[in-house]
DNA sequence: CGATCACTTGATAATCCTCAATCCTTGTGG
DNA sequence: CCACAAGGATTGAGGATTATCAAGTGATCG
């Protein structure tokens, strides 16, 4: 079911099968608070989920946007400490929910599975690492190509990258009007396709060049 | 010696002894390079090194400036991964060497160590995330000023945060010039004080509210 | 004590944000 | 099924922030 369990073998994971509990979610609707305290982990086995956290001017920032078979808040969960940041569905979702307990069991007795999570907490924070220098020094315009770029490996298995223009300024880190310009550049230069909300990649590599990567 | 090892008994302190080799570095002297295949970890037992990955431009962004205590590159150890970072002293330090399979041994026999770590991987996560919002959402004038109480708690067994206006404005992630402008203006509004490169804090609740935290 | 490197200043231009007004889409209730 | 309301998307104007370039000045180190 996911990446971080998909090493399991058939006692393993009627382990897991047996610890969590999966429930639909809607659109927009909250998973976790900032500030709140982690109680366990997510499994996304359906949907799409916006991590964020929020400026003290209260404008939303997007941290990262998780896909089906990703874990979430474990991060929060290991350190002991509470959330950082909030997570909220961007879509209906199908959500399997593992308490700290249960998880912190199998990870004492399973070798793998911590191999698995400290991989994934280093992964995490080598995308972290490369987001920020990103930010730290490419144009609006750079990383706008960058994000569609990495928005369409999140959304390979749709027809295309479905995100409103607030969510998509607000992954870049900048103003609404100016990624809204800034994609009719895009569409006029051929590089990309716009259906109201539905964006999809004409010129890969050219993006790619624009992206500076 | 390192808040990682920090909780050792003696006999576990024998066996760290026994498989760091420690060394002089000089300033401005590398330790490692992106791109290279990660050896081992580095512990700084004294000085200062600063960690930063390269813009396709070539221009430094620096990620993390790592104070004594501090264990450098076990991330990309752990993952396996070549270094996606570069690390390079910023005055004259001293530095140990624990060899990967050496450090991967007691990761194996020592629960503690392995929370340790996790905790230590989950913490810069949290730190990183951070730095990447405040780098979305704040102008350069709001980051300077975090930035400067950052580097105060960083240096603070020193008089004064000593930096070159470069290795500054690669860490806020603007230019030269800029931050020497605002250094000049936070001077003018009695906020800190500078003698050529070293700068001290005059105000520091002033210039928290300026970040804005 | 000269040369190199870091720092500083000014002028100019590009980038991006903010505000305000308008248009379009979508969902809802009649 | 239609009309309307509400929220999302778009456009334009204007201004603030920040980068870039060029030309100094000052500090440091062999």
């Amino acid at each position: 079911m996911n990446s971080m369990f998909s090493h399991y073998n058939c006692e393993e994971a009627s382990e897991l099968n047996a610890v969590k509990s999966c429930s639909f979610y809607k659109k927009k609707q909250s998973i976790f608070l900032a500030g709140s305290s982690p109680r366990g982990v997510y499994c996304l086995n359906e949907g799409k989920v916006k991590v964020f956290s929020l400026g003290e001017n209260g404008k939303e920032h997007i941290v990262h946007i998780a896909k089906e078979g990703e874990i979430i808040g474990f991060r929060a969960m290991l350190s002991g400490d509470p959330y950082e940041v909030s997570a909220e569905t961007l879509e209906d979702c199908n959500i399997c929910f593992i308490a700290k307990e249960d998880f912190l069991n199998m990870l004492d007795g399973n070798v793998k599975l911590r191999q698995n999570v400290m991989q994934s907490l280093s992964k995490e924070l080598n995308i972290r690492t490369k987001l920020l220098t990103n930010m730290a020094q490419k144009s609006v315009r750079e990383r706008l190509a960058f994000s569609l770029i990495f928005l369409d490996k999140v959304y390979q298995d749709e027809e295309a990258i479905n995100l409103s223009r607030e969510d998509l300024a607000n992954f870049i880190g900048t103003a609404t009007e100016t990624i809204i310009r800034l994609l009719k550049d895009f569409k006029e230069e051929g590089l990309i396709e716009i259906h109201t909300r539905k964006l999809s990649i004409l010129n890969h590599n050219e993006l790619l060049r624009i992206a500076g990567e």
